[in-house]
DNA sequence: GAATGCATGGTTTTT
DNA sequence: CCATGCATTC
């Protein structure tokens, strides 16, 4: 072991304090990192895995590390990489827990298939198809699923595999009438899934550790390999989740977990937070260590999020400090409506991007449902900003987008009855196709032991003597022969074709391409789309044969919100809701719909009524990752009320927002609320927090807002060049790092002393160039 | 079997 | 409000 000066001059080492530098080098054991938002977990996980392939000659295929989504585990291999000066790292397994478990199945085809029942070619589910399944599956139980929700039933089912339960110890364990019922349901579920060669999300975490208990062999080479395991967001694990790390790390015991309790916000995903809070107890030899000095955000935004999470009281207390400047108070402003809100925050956006020196790409707004982005998404559009929305309908969930997926699907696994019967009702190869057709050919596939689509290539006109065929005539039978036809000889080809050419005998010979008005705006769009995912498919092209297809399918099954999130260099505000806006971080963010109701979100809030007060803790968690994405400026924007199924309702002010400390708030007024406001409101909570802060405020401290001088609009135009010295009023001195030229101005990177790497344009950046 | 029109109910968060 | 599902009609 190397002198402690000597360790920090290491470049693995550099720019770690003292804590992130013990987490790198307790590289022996299990260890627990405790850390706060923007306390560096993330260049501590890079740095120790460049450490262990380094300095401690462990090869990247001994490391297994676990992150949250796909698109942090693309960064963080990155950042490995160039910790490494450039070299590979390809064999270092990154990735989801899911893209994890499917790499296990896939790696153990005759195990998966023999043990487990689920042939090579199976197919993930997506929540559509789930949904799709389990109304099949409470008819084959004969209830309606009118009666009983397909998706709290999918929810039940959900929380049951989270446990490891079968249907068979979900059955036994049932307390109540309706436990029974999920379980006779459940049971049905999986016969449908194991029928149709499809798993679910769940089955990927569970389906490994059944593969490990069946075959104890399989566990050891694992154990074997992994001779370093660590977990991000270990705050957020369930129950399968840690079963399966424990399992694999039992061997080496170098565990390396990090997670922060108090952004534990997946309780309802069967998150499970004690497998934070017992990890010392199971493994009593764990080193503990705690990341508290915050980076990231301004001193009054760092205090805020700890006082407002203090108000939790299962929580473990430790407080989160930072050294940065104070920075600018926290702008709260209610409007009247939701509309206005949105307004406000576009408005808003605008002066903070044109004046303030922050580009569109430094924004996120935030909001708590999906829900809300639409009434946002409007007033963007009406603006000129440009915005991008993570999540809300996603790409792989767009109607022509899943058409395409369910053929794809089909040929990869004929059994996939929900990807068949999308086809025939979506593609105009299946025009002709009813119920009493399918039914007949399901009568015969079954009777045969054959899958649906067999049952629809039998029609098809064989030179094989009297086959045996579904019993079908007429036109029905015609439509059918066709389909049979088609897939046929797609099916032949899918092995031989590029992606890219099966993608188009897809679309040609069902008709699929035909079915497009070229005179349509819309069908245009949604064309366009097909053609997108053509395009997405043409880099699978690259891989071997055979290869092409599994590996295209498992990668849009797998893909999260935020990996569907590209970096753009044109800058976009990003719309996000809170959940999807963990781990990351943006220099001014809003919060909109700081209201009863929906920050806490109102089932929480009942839940804390009848004596349940997890649910609103998590909510206030919740808001606690929101104010902790913001480096500098932090905005918390309420309604008076807003149009919930074109109905109105009005709402008070959030009881989060009590906690916010007074002196870190700056409430702007509400001049435009009382204009067209629709209805007056009482005293709420929300009134009193406004009055009193109203009350106590002063002009910020910062000089932030009002200082920035608006540019002068006759400014000569200046041809800034790299190396430059130049003033903002803000910002205050920097050197220009790079100058590159767009139409009548200049972007300009500039490293400011105080601030850092800034960019701005130079039309609107408020410079004086000096020296 | 397809097109049209009416009723119903759904918004918490996601791999 | 809007999307989906179902019933009615051709």
């Amino acid at each position: 072991m190397t002198s402690p000066i000597a360790e920090a001059a290491d470049p693995f080492l550099a720019g770690l304090n003292q804590a992130q530098q013990d987490a790198v080098l307790a590289t022996s054991g299990p260890v627990l990192v405790v850390a706060g938002p923007g306390s560096g977990k993330t260049r501590v996980l890079t740095h120790r895995i460049a450490w262990l392939i380094e300095r401690e000659a462990v090869h990247p295929s001994e490391i297994l590390a676990v992150t949250f989504t796909n698109k942090a585990a693309r960064e963080m291999r990155h950042r490995v990489e160039a910790l490494l000066g450039g070299r590979d790292v390809a064999g270092l397994v990154m990735g989801t827990f899911h893209s994890f478990g499917v790499r296990l199945l896939r790696q153990n085809p005759g195990l998966v298939a023999d043990r487990l029942g689920v042939l090579p070619n199976f197919v993930i589910y997506d929540d559509g198809d789930q949904v799709e399944t389990a109304k099949r599956s409470i008819i084959a139980v004969g209830l309606d699923p009118k009666q009983i929700a397909p998706r709290r039933v999918l929810s039940r089912i959900s929380a049951a595999k989270s446990l490891l339960l079968t249907p068979e110890e979900f059955a036994n364990a049932a307390e109540t009438y309706d436990d029974e019922v999920i379980a006779r349901i459940y049971k049905d579920y999986e016969r449908a899934l194991r029928k149709a060669n499809a798993v679910d999300f769940d089955d990927l975490l569970a389906l490994p550790i059944r593969l490990f208990d069946a075959a104890p062999s399989v566990l050891e080479r694992y154990q074997q390999q992994f001779r370093h395991i660590l977990v991000d967001e270990y705050q957020d694990t369930n129950r399968v989740q840690y079963v399966l790390v424990a399992a694999l790390a039992d061997k080496h015991r170098n565990l390396f977990v990090v997670g922060d309790p108090d952004q534990s916000i997946y309780g309802w995903r069967q998150a499970d937070i004690r497998n934070i809070l017992d990890f010392k107890n199971d493994y009593p030899d764990a080193r503990e260590i705690h990341l508290e000095l915050n980076y990231r955000s301004t001193r009054r935004i760092v205090e805020t999020a700890d006082r407002v999470i203090r108000d939790n009281t299962q929580r473990i207390d430790r407080r989160l400090r930072t050294e940065n400047e104070d920075g600018e108070r926290i702008i709260l402003r209610e409007l009247s409506d939701g509309q206005h809100e949105a307004q406000f925050v576009v408005d808003e956006i605008r002066r903070v991007t044109t004046r303030d020196g922050f580009r569109f790409d430094d924004v996120a707004v935030m909001y708590r449902t999906g829900a809300q982005s639409r009434v946002l998404e409007e007033a963007f559009r009406r603006s000129e900003i440009t915005y991008r929305i993570v999540g809300g309908v996603r790409f792989y969930e767009r109607k022509e987008v899943k058409d395409i997926l369910a053929a794809l699907r089909l040929l990869y696994n004929p059994s996939d009855e929900i990807s068949l019967e999308r086809v025939i009702a979506n593609y105009p190869l299946g025009k002709g196709i009813g119920p009493k057709a399918l039914d007949a050919i399901r009568t015969w596939a079954t009777l045969q032991g054959r899958t649906l689509l067999d049952g629809f290539i039998a029609l098809a006109p064989s030179l094989e003597a009297n086959h045996s065929a579904p019993d079908l005539v007429g036109s029905g039978r015609a439509a059918a022969q066709k389909v049979g036809v088609v897939f046929a000889e797609l099916r032949d080809e899918a092995n031989r074709l590029a992606l890219a050419e099966l993608f188009d005998a897809i679309v040609e010979r069902t008709g699929y391409r035909a079915g497009f008005d070229q005179e349509s705006e819309e069908d245009l769009e949604r064309w366009a789309n097909v053609l997108e995912v053509r395009a997405d498919m043409e880099r699978y092209d690259l891989l071997p044969p055979g290869e092409s297809l599994p590996t295209y399918l498992e990668q849009v099954s797998l893909v999260s919100a935020v990996d569907e999130m590209e970096d753009d260099p044109q800058g976009r505000v990003t719309l996000i809701t809170l959940h999807s806006a963990k781990g990351l971080e943006f220099p001014v963010v809003f919060i909109a719909g700081v209201e009863e109701g929906l920050l806490p979100i109102s089932r929480a809030i009942e839940a804390d009524a009848s004596g349940d007060p997890a649910p609103l803790e998590e909510e206030r968690r919740l808001f606690y990752v929101g104010i902790t994405r913001a480096e500098k400026r932090l905005y918390l924007t309420l309604a008076g009320g807003r149009a919930t199924y074109g109905r109105w309702q009005a709402s008070d002010s959030s009881r989060f927002l009590a906690a916010v400390p007074q002196q870190h708030l700056h409430t702007l007024g509400r001049r435009e609320a009382a204009r067209t406001g629709p209805s007056p409101r009482g005293s709420s909570l929300g009134d009193r927090v406004r009055q009193r802060s109203l009350d106590d405020w002063a002009p910020p401290a910062a000089p932030a807002r009002t200082t920035a001088a608006p540019a002068a609009p006759a400014l000569p135009t200046v041809t800034y060049v790299t190396g430059q010295r130049v003033f903002h009023p803000k910002f205050g001195e920097g050197t220009i790092r790079e100058a590159v030229d767009r139409k009548g101005e200049q972007e300009l990177a500039i490293d400011f002393k105080r601030h850092g790497v800034k960019r701005l344009l130079s039309s609107l950046a408020p410079l004086e160039v000096i020296g």
